[in-house]
DNA sequence: AGTATGTTGCATGT
DNA sequence: ACATGCAACATACT
């Protein structure tokens, strides 16, 4: 039976996957380091197995996040301790371990997810009605969203260098170092761990994660805190390369990555942001000559802060409508080309190679997301950047519900980007960083024995040269399924067409339209302010 | 109302 | 390596 005078204090792990910079870790290891005699310390990761058959991740996120959680465990070890994984849901797991334990103290880290706030309600009440104290810290972003907002007098700042211009006024936390090792007291002793059912509370393996192995690609980027960790210290070893780092300049199809990688580590939390971002302040005060935000890579960082930001001011990110920032733009649902782009076989090589790197590996360059971002949506196919972020969510190992959807808002033109008569070429782009195509040769080994001057452009080789090559279009590589050269000034017709609409309802001019202003406005001002919109413009 | 600015376009020049 | 035209957006600020 449990020790009567032993009460339990509880961290749960969501995101920030991590010992080191873990406030709402630390608190609970301080604290039971005070009075040892009185706690013990479970650190907990929750696992629902119902949430395999659903939810949107491939068998590469899977492998991350197990390896992830094994990594976890041994850093917690390492500090005496362990990570109990606990199968259920959350609104389940907390009523019988609150009990069961006798838990005192919960804490966690804040998220800013629609699901998330949801999940993490349900349980504050949980706790509440079970009389179980809860300390939440943000530490996912070096900046929390919510203060962001206020001071932005309450509305996220739109823009980039808005959202600097308020960021500046506010204090960077301070990074915290490794918690001290847990008294070993505050273990939970073994026996009374095994007798609830021994491995009840062991890390999943790979093999109970990933239903489907064969998706599996390479390992290139390892899960873990050790991993991001030591990523991190390799990418900050060239303090100059450090300090001209501009993202522009960075190739998006090198063989090898030409940034940094940690976006997966960051995703998980198994590196602290504010962690890097410390580092990288300490780089630039012994490199006075250096890169600046949005290029730098602070800049990057802030990036990410940014959309943390305007995420965390609509439930509706991650959807056209309803969405405050998103434009009301007519996609067309094309499944044979949404099919063709979402498996690498658009019959543009670039695009091509770029999407199965992504299926294959897990990461592609954030200039390679550009240009397939692009060609998805007002580029190329004009198909919602909706369908886009399911395919992202379901590869990217850094896959973020801010991040991606932002992103992908930002690529279609469709928030905090406007130019959308600056197309990318599926075909120029990519030569600009690899005039002789080895990043195509490599993902779409079908064309290697293409020359240079038409690896990017194979529909340009005679019938008989395919053939000589060992690849011929149609037969052992697609046909291209539309003619950029057309449909980009048509793309950028419909958007412009798109945009004037939007602008007629935002200034009052569609009023006598109803359903073009319920579908474009959502939350956008127009909806509460019909009386004078007519007299704000015209 | 007008102007400056905006992470990373392309094609065609010098 | 850098300059220009291309057609032309929203946002922030004056």
């Amino acid at each position: 039976m449990m020790d009567a005078k032993h009460a339990t204090l509880v961290h749960w792990f969501r995101k920030g996957l991590r010992v080191h910079d873990n406030p709402a870790l630390s608190q609970i290891f301080a604290t039971a380091n005070v009075a040892p005699e009185k706690f013990h310390v479970r650190p907990i990761f929750i696992l629902d197995p119902g949430i395999l058959d659903w939810i949107q991740v491939g068998a590469n996120r899977w492998r991350f996040l197990q390896q992830t959680l094994d990594d976890l465990d041994q850093q917690l070890r390492q500090l005496h301790s362990r990570l109990f994984v606990v199968r259920g849901q959350p609104v389940d797991v907390f009523p019988r371990i609150f009990k069961s334990w006798r838990v005192e103290l919960l804490t966690f880290e804040t998220d800013i997810e629609p699901y998330a706030l949801k999940r993490d309600a349900a349980v504050q009440k949980l706790a509440k009605d079970a009389g179980i104290k809860v300390d939440t810290h943000c530490s996912h972003t070096i900046y929390n969203p919510e203060l962001v907002i206020a001071k932005n007098m309450g509305k996220a700042p739109i823009t980039y260098q808005k959202f600097l211009s308020v960021v500046e006024q506010l204090k960077t936390p301070k990074v915290l170092e490794l918690p001290e090792k847990l008294s070993k007291k505050a273990l939970p002793p073994k026996d009374e761990v095994e007798q609830h059912d021994e491995a009840a509370y062991d890390c999943p393996t790979l093999q109970q994660l990933v239903k489907r192995p064969e998706d599996l690609g390479p390992n290139k980027f390892p899960g873990g805190e050790t991993e991001g960790l030591r990523r991190m210290k390799e990418s900050l070893r060239d303090e100059l390369w450090v300090a001209r780092f501009e993202k522009p300049n960075t190739a998006p199809n090198s063989l090898e990555p030409s940034t940094t990688v940690l976006s997966p580590y960051l995703k998980f939390g198994c590196l602290s942001a504010r962690l890097f971002h410390q580092q990288l302040k300490e780089i630039l005060k012994r490199q006075p000559k250096h890169s600046q935000p949005p290029v730098s890579l602070i800049g990057q960082i802030m990036w990410r802060e940014f959309y943390y930001t305007v995420a965390a001011a609509e439930p509706n990110f991650d959807r056209m409508v309803g969405n405050v920032y998103c434009l009301q733009i007519p996609w067309q649902e094309q499944a044979d080309h949404l099919e063709a782009w979402t498996h690498g076989r658009t019959g543009y090589p670039f695009i091509d190679a770029i999407m199965r790197q992504l299926r294959q590996e897990g990461w592609i360059h954030h200039l390679a997301r550009h240009a397939v971002a692009c060609f998805l949506t007002r580029g190329d196919l004009w198909i919602s950047w909706e369908e886009g972020q399911r395919v992202f969510e379901q590869l990217l190992l850094d896959q973020d519900w801010a991040l991606n959807a932002g992103n992908w808002m930002w690529l279609s033109a469709s928030a905090f980007f406007h130019q959308y008569f600056r197309v990318y070429s599926p075909v120029a782009f990519g030569k600009k960083t690899d005039p002789q195509g080895h990043y195509i040769r490599k993902y779409v080994p079908e064309l290697a024995k293409y020359p240079n001057g038409c690896i990017y452009e194979p529909w340009k080789a005679t019938l008989a040269d395919q053939r000589a090559y060992g690849c011929v279009l149609g037969v052992d590589y697609p046909h291209r399924i539309v003619k950029h050269e057309l449909v980009h000034k048509e793309n950028i017709k419909r958007m412009s067409a798109a945009y004037k609409v939007n602008r007629e309802v935002r200034t009052g001019k569609a009023e006598d339209s109803p359903e073009a202003d319920r579908s474009v406005a959502g939350k956008r001002k127009v909806a509460k302010s019909t009386g004078n919109a007519a007299k704000r413009k015209r």
